[in-house]
DNA sequence: ATGTCTATATAACGATCGGTATATAAAAGT
DNA sequence: ACTTTTATATACCGATCGTTATATAGACAT
């Protein structure tokens, strides 16, 4: 699902020419077409070390050498298992992604009913605000790519049209259970209940204010009650 | 009320000590303290000139090279205009935000009721997607500089403020003229209308969808019948 | 024990970054 | 006509950017 690698735990891939044992080391991987990460470990590792920080200061914001210092790693060893910094971010969205969709199934796992379930995806977000993530990943990614990186864009509306694709289907059970009103729109309630907690989240942020990111977060909220029947 | 010049078509402030002209004509601005800007024409002209460039791509994300691009001016002129980059920013985000303002409050002035003028909010931004502008440039200032540069991301959440004092302003005036609910919650309903909007933006955007924007800000115009009392 | 493999660290590369000192040309003042 | 003022362009600065070539040290196999 996301940043597996080509080759499990081999730095030699499978068409690897062993006729060329008279290169040097570094000229043997010039020979090879894809690049293939030397640790599976140090891979994951890095991703983890520098995923809070990339998604704060973005990741045109962030230098290798911010990379360095997060991860204690060197050029060396960083670019031996990534083969460019745009392999990074994307490896670094795939998993803040994963993390954030993680925390929702869980709080998701402890409801009962599709309305609940559409409930725990608002409150997961309290409190959201002082923790050091910095924020929504597709928020943060989609502002910064959407007009310069079309790789990092589209990985970003994945991750909103899935996430609006699960609410869709969440609604659509909450009406077949008799829970929602049988003529409720599902996507529209779908993508407002998202822009209401993205727009929680910006405004909450650029305010430092925590109140308004609770007030917005109420009000998706009552969105989910609006098409309740009881 | 934004970028205005300390001094208005001088290059040099009162405070300009005479007599060190036996300094060269670089050492002698060495001797002022503040910057003076040399042309505010020329000032201004760099500001129109980068500002959808910059909403697009961010401030970070810009070079002076790419300012060069935009302007058709060299280094040595943009520098001759404003202290550094950082004032540019500055000055980029102030145009952007007045210009929003004013295409908000020009298509409130064409509205008779306070409900009109509140739609007037939501209606400036159908099409605002396919726009060569970029986006809210206080979601895209505030999303870039929350957690990396506190100048931009005050400035970004002044806006946001005033903006949300604004539509309660209307609120409880519509409150008074009977257009509203009397227990209409102003703050959450004025918080509630921009999250939407902001996340329709940022929804539509990233998906290259326009009709998820249009969706959202209808379910925002919804939220303003929701209110009213005829 | 010795040579090979693996994954790191070291050290450098050219390019570009934001910023500055100076040169130049037009305009203004005398 | 000549100097001063003004606003631009030119040319360069040190620092940092992403990236790469090579050195090194530990693990592993023979």
């Amino acid at each position: 699902m996301l940043s597996t690698p080509l080759v499990t735990a081999c730095s030699y891939p499978d068409n690897y020419d062993n006729s060329v044992t008279q290169l040097s080391y570094t000229d043997r991987y010039i020979c090879i077409m894809k690049f293939t990460p030397r640790s599976e470990t140090t891979r994951q590792f890095i991703i983890e070390s520098v995923a809070n920080l990339m998604n704060r200061q973005g990741y045109a914001g962030t230098s290798i050498t911010d990379l360095e210092k997060a991860t204690g790693l060197t050029k060396g060893s960083i670019y031996g298992n990534f083969e460019n910094k745009e392999q990074i971010a994307y490896a670094v969205f795939d998993y803040n992604l994963l993390r954030l969709r993680q925390a929702i199934n869980s709080a998701m796992d402890k409801c009962d009913t599709n309305k609940e379930k559409i409930l725990a995806n608002i409150t997961v977000y309290y409190g959201s605000m002082d923790s050091s993530i910095g924020g929504c990943p597709m928020m943060n990614t989609a502002v910064e790519a959407d007009d310069t990186h079309d790789g990092l864009r589209k990985r970003a509306a994945d991750g909103l049209l899935r996430w609006k694709q699960d609410l869709v289907t969440l609604i659509e059970k909450g009406i077949t259970a008799k829970e929602f009103k049988k003529d409720t729109d599902a996507q529209k309630t779908a993508l407002t209940i998202i822009a209401l907690i993205e727009g929680a989240i910006l405004i909450g942020k650029a305010t430092q204010n925590p109140v308004f990111l609770d007030v917005i977060l109420t009000s998706a909220k009552e969105t989910v009650h609006g098409i309740s029947l009881h």
